[in-house]
DNA sequence: TTTCTTGTTGCAACATCTGCAACGCCCATT
DNA sequence: AATGGGCGTTGCAGATGTTGCAACAAGAAA
């Protein structure tokens, strides 16, 4: 759409393969040396390209600082909520919402059931982190030696006789987790409370939030909660989705085309 | 220098603070709707920014990844990280390697200290440039002139009782630094933690980076963590010379394992 | 329904960008 | 020291791309 822009853009992904002087750059991108030499002086001012020592240009500073500075801006919430809602209207259910901290596993958002049985939780409160689905998701996400570390930290109350029983259990059921991609607690919290989960993950891949559907089996049974297993995944991917921007990304090579 | 493409990465910081909708953007940028809307759509083509589906945009996908490059082509990490790695478990502190670009000095890399209690700081964050232990290395290494235009430029937060005052007491704090080869940060930042840093050298002499090792008084007082300053520059050195490929680099295999 | 708000498009005026050619600087070679 | 080549930089005139306007479309609110 515009000329300038698109062409100064297009220096960022040239440099990100190495580091560049100004012929090159002129020459990749089919424009005469004078030309790129001001778009890159445009980008040098904002910081998004540097010029080394060598006067050849690489990608700038201020690039991760802006990446940084959005990450933390990024508020999971506000991108899952309606999801979590439409979700819930789909399904009745109780949805929760929960992310990893500092050895601990929050719930940061929650979506009531419509059904007058409601379960014990609440904003902000630490999950029960050794049975909790949504827990379990996000410390199989954890690398190898920080998993097993917080996995023997941890107190392993028994609050029914399906209830994980130790750390040995627990770290086998992480990794059936991870292998799997989706995690359930049939009844290891309270004993009438079924709940499966699925992860949300960053652009990075990694985690940044896991959410929940949790029902009482006098309502539905497991088998039939399970049922809704491919439905909740897809809302967590469809979140991942938006929360990482991946949505309508194109090929770098589509550009030239596209011009 | 260029208009359009300057108006058009001004947008990018602005969206780095929150999600925005095309008629804030094109307030903030002082330009026409039309005018905002035809540069948002050009950095939507790039990537670089990403419309939610309340139709606001934020920062994109691919800026993200090329922050990624743009911090994985600054090879001096690669060198370092195997080292930080291992003084991080020799000292269990958090370690942290960071570079001067363009009036600012930048955290590139961070080993997470096993303590429980952890300080304030995040790859691609700009350093407290005043107080800073390894902010103080890499001034001091600039030529005079420069150093003090710098240091005259710079405010002056005066985070705690410690805090570098002005443009005067920093110079003289650099010329010790530069002097001795190492440099602290005493509660300079925050008060209970201390710091000290030292730097890491490219085959010029020049300063490439400069790492440091930082606690909180809880843990150590400043006198013991004192005492790893042998060990820190020990560190320190070891990474100069297999960055400027003086020496008999150590274990080369070191790296795809660690990366 | 009407009324507002917000995003989108076509267009004419013109400001901005482009490519050129000449210049200057630095380094390598003689 | 002088010469020559490589590369970055600058001023300029022409024209291309960009701008702001105003009108339109779409959706939300009243």
């Amino acid at each position: 759409m515009s000329q300038t822009v698109d062409r100064a853009l297009s220096i960022l992904p040239l440099l990100a393969q190495g580091p560049a002087n100004l012929e090159q750059v002129a020459d990749r991108l089919g424009v005469h040396k004078s030309t790129a030499l001001r778009l890159l002086r445009t980008l040098h001012e904002h910081g998004m390209v540097y010029r080394q020592a060598d006067q050849r240009y690489r990608l700038g500073a201020r690039l991760f600082a802006l990446a940084q500075e959005a990450v933390e801006n990024l508020d999971v919430r506000d991108i899952a909520h309606p999801h979590l809602v439409a979700l819930n209207e789909k399904v009745g259910h109780t949805v929760h919402l929960a992310v990893y901290e500092e050895n601990e596993v929050l719930y940061i958002d929650k979506v009531e059931s419509r059904y007058p049985v409601r379960m014990y939780s609440r904003i902000g409160k630490p999950v029960a982190i050794t049975v909790a689905a949504v827990a379990k998701l996000l410390l199989a996400d954890l690398p190898e030696p920080e998993r097993r570390a917080v996995a023997e930290r941890l107190d392993y109350p028994q609050y029914t006789a399906r209830s994980t029983p130790d750390a040995t259990a627990f770290l086998a059921e992480l990794a059936k987790v991870r292998e799997q991609g989706w995690a359930t607690d049939l009844g290891g919290h309270e004993e009438s409370i079924n709940c499966i989960g699925a992860p949300i993950r960053g652009a990075d891949g990694r985690l940044v939030a896991a959410m929940s559907v949790s029902a009482p089996n006098v309502v539905v049974s497991a088998e039939e909660l399970l049922a809704l297993l491919p439905l909740v995944r897809r809302t967590a991917d469809a979140i991942s989705r938006e929360y990482s921007g991946n949505d309508p990304v194109r090929t770098p090579q589509d550009h030239k085309e596209a011009r």
